[in-house]
DNA sequence: TGAGGTTACGCCTATCGTAATAATG
DNA sequence: CATTATTACGATAGGCGTAACCTCA
């Protein structure tokens, strides 16, 4: 599990599409789908149902994204903490 | 920063010796040595001091530890949480 | 001068982008 | 049949290991 697959499961999530969150992302479809494709297999389980309109979180989802947003809060946590005490 | 990184970093912070902690990750001193200078760089504050006898962490290091530190306990607790999900 | 950390350099894996393919309402 | 996701495939970048080098008590 790498930050980067946190942050482009993040946005597929809140997207519900792979396209729109590629953009957003400013990377390709293709990648995404697969780093997406990834996770889901490293961690066990899916993650989404995919629709022909997108991709619907499931569950184990929806669990997955508040533990992936603290992370990634976190880890600005720890960006600013030094950064700040850097400063002083 | 990665999440390897994080990890490279917290193990040498405990082994305070970048020798030792490349053992206990199993990989070689200088990839290690260069992952921590890129960690300190993209932070844009070093966060150990280079000592003839290895390294020590300096305040900005120790900071830096406990959010690394609870950075990869969450990394963790996402892990169970969607496998334990899952299980059900 | 010896212990420890860092550079140099080459290889190799992983990720990306483009193009083509599959699936589904 | 149009929209969306996925697979194929080639190119590129990032990370590792070996070997050589630097630094300091």
């Amino acid at each position: 599990m790498s930050l980067a697959q946190l942050e482009y499961f993040v946005a597929v999530a809140e997207e519900a599409h792979v396209g729109r969150a590629a953009q957003r992302l400013h990377i390709a479809q293709p990648p995404l789908s697969r780093q997406i494709r990834r996770l889901e297999d490293e961690l066990g389980a899916p993650l989404f149902e995919r629709t022909p309109r997108g991709m619907r979180l499931l569950p184990e989802g929806e669990v997955f994204l508040a533990h992936a947003r603290a992370i990634l809060r976190a880890v600005g946590d720890a960006q600013r903490a030094v950064r700040a005490r850097h400063g002083v």
